[in-house]
DNA sequence: ATTATCTATAGATCTATAGATAATGC
DNA sequence: ATTATCTATAGATCTATAGATAATGC
C-alpha cells in the first residue's frame, strides 16, 4: 500500500536511527556541544542526509524531545489522565517506578538534565520543553499532596507547593549525583525518603 | 614597587572583569556555547588579548571555576579545617547558609549546574572539577554524620552514606528547580527537609 | 625589558542550501 | 511523481598564533 513502499520503509529506520544517535551525543556533549556531521557519521549517512528528515538541528531536537517524553510515560504505564488522578502514595510510587527504570537508562537522564541546564537561560531551543515539562511535573506531584489533603489522609499544616517541590527536587537532585558518581544508590536513597516523608506527613491508620 | 605598575594593575583589572564576564556567558550559554569573541567584546578588549590573560579558553574557564569555588567558601565564613570538623546539625546550617546565599546569586549557581552537567560526560575541562568537587561536599556531610552518630545524637540505623547523598541531593534539585522557576521556595523547601530530617533522624534531648 | 594590547590570519569547524542521482510505484 | 540520498559549497563562526605597537620603569 501507499507509496514508495521500501523507500519509505528505509526512510522510516533512518529516522529512528539519526533520533537515537542524536539522544546519545545530545546526552554526551549537550545539543550545543554536537554537530549534525557527528550524528550522520555515526548513523551511517551524510550531514545533509539528516537535514533531509529533520529541516534544521533544533527540528532534530524537538524529535528527540518527543521521544524522551514517550519513553518516560510508557516507563510509567499510566495515561495522562490516569497520572492526573493519583493521589500522594501513588504519586510516590510512580516517582520511586520513575528512579528504578532510569538506573538503566543513563543516557536518558543525562540528556534530560544536559539539555535542561543548556536551556535554563532562555535562548535555546528547548527552552519552552523544559518549562513546560518542570511546571507538569511538579503540578503532579502537588495535585496529589491536595487530594490527599482532601481525603484526610495527611497531617494538618502540609504545604502542597513546598513539599511537592521538595519531592521532585530530591529525585533530580540524586539524579545529579548519580550521573556525576554511578556508585551513588538513588533508588536507595530515594526511598528511604519517601519512608520518612510518609512517616511525617501521613495520618496513621487506625489497625 | 615592582615593575611596570600602572600596566600592571591595568592588567589585574583586565584579568578580574574577563573572569566576570567569562564566569556570566559561561553560565548563560555553557563553556562551550559561549565563545571568546563574546567575552571579549563585553569585557572591552580583542578577542586575542583574552588570551594574553589566559593561553587557551579552558584555562579561562579553570580561572573561572576557581574563583566560584573561593566565593562558595567566603559565603560559608568556615577554613577547610573548621568544615572537616562540623556535626550533623552544624553541617545542616552550612548547608542552609548556602541556599539562603544562593537566592541572591543566580548566575554563580547556573555556572556550577550546566558546566556540571556539559562535563559529566568526560571529555570536557571542567571534568576533574565536577567529580572532585561532588565528592568533597557529600564528603564533607557523610563525616558529619559519621560524628555525630558516634557521639550518640543520632538514633540506631542512620546509614551516612545513604543520608549524606540524600542531603546533598535535596539541595542541588531545589536548586534546579529554582533554576527553571525563581518563583520556587528554594529556602523555604530546604528548611522544611532539615525540620523533617532532624525529627527523624535525631535522639530527642532529654528536657 | 616588560607588560598589555592590537590587527591579520591560518586552519578547522558548523549549519543550511542548491542541485544531481538513484530507486520505486503509478 | 516521490522519496532518500549524495556531492559541492556558501557564509559564519571559532580557537589559537604571528607579529606589530604603545606605554612604562630600569
Amino acid at each position: 500500500m501507499a507509496t514508495t513502499d521500501s523507500a519509505a520503509r528505509s526512510g522510516r529506520s533512518s529516522r529512528a536511527r539519526i533520533v537515537e544517535v542524536a539522544l546519545e551525543h545530545f546526552a554526551a556533549h549537550g545539543y550545543r556541544g554536537t554537530s549534525l556531521a557527528r550524528i550522520a557519521k555515526e548513523a551511517g549517512l551524510s550531514q545533509p542526509g539528516i537535514l533531509h528528515h529533520f529541516p534544521t538541528k533544533a527540528a532534530l531536537l524537538g524529535a528527540v524531545l518527543t521521544e524522551r517524553d514517550k519513553r518516560d510515560l510508557a516507563a510509567v504505564g499510566l495515561s495522562d489522565d490516569e497520572m492526573a488522578d493519583l493521589d500522594f502514595p501513588q504519586a510516590l510510587e510512580v516517582l520511586e517506578k520513575i528512579a528504578a527504570r532510569n538506573v538503566t537508562n543513563r543516557s536518558l537522564v543525562q540528556f534530560a538534565h544536559l539539555v535542561s541546564a543548556e536551556a535554563t537561560g532562555g535562548d535555546h531551543p528547548a527552552y519552552e520543553w523544559v518549562t513546560v515539562r518542570t511546571a507538569y511535573v511538579r503540578t503532579f506531584v502537588t495535585s496529589a499532596i491536595r487530594r490527599s489533603i482532601e481525603a484526610g489522609q495527611l497531617v494538618d499544616g502540609v504545604d502542597p507547593d513546598r513539599i511537592g517541590t521538595l519531592v521532585v527536587g530530591v529525585l533530580e537532585g540524586l539524579e545529579n549525583q548519580w550521573l556525576v558518581d554511578p556508585d551513588i544508590d538513588m533508588v536507595g536513597s530515594f526511598q528511604s525518603f519517601v519512608e520518612m516523608l510518609r512517616a511525617s506527613l501521613e495520618v496513621p491508620v487506625r489497625q
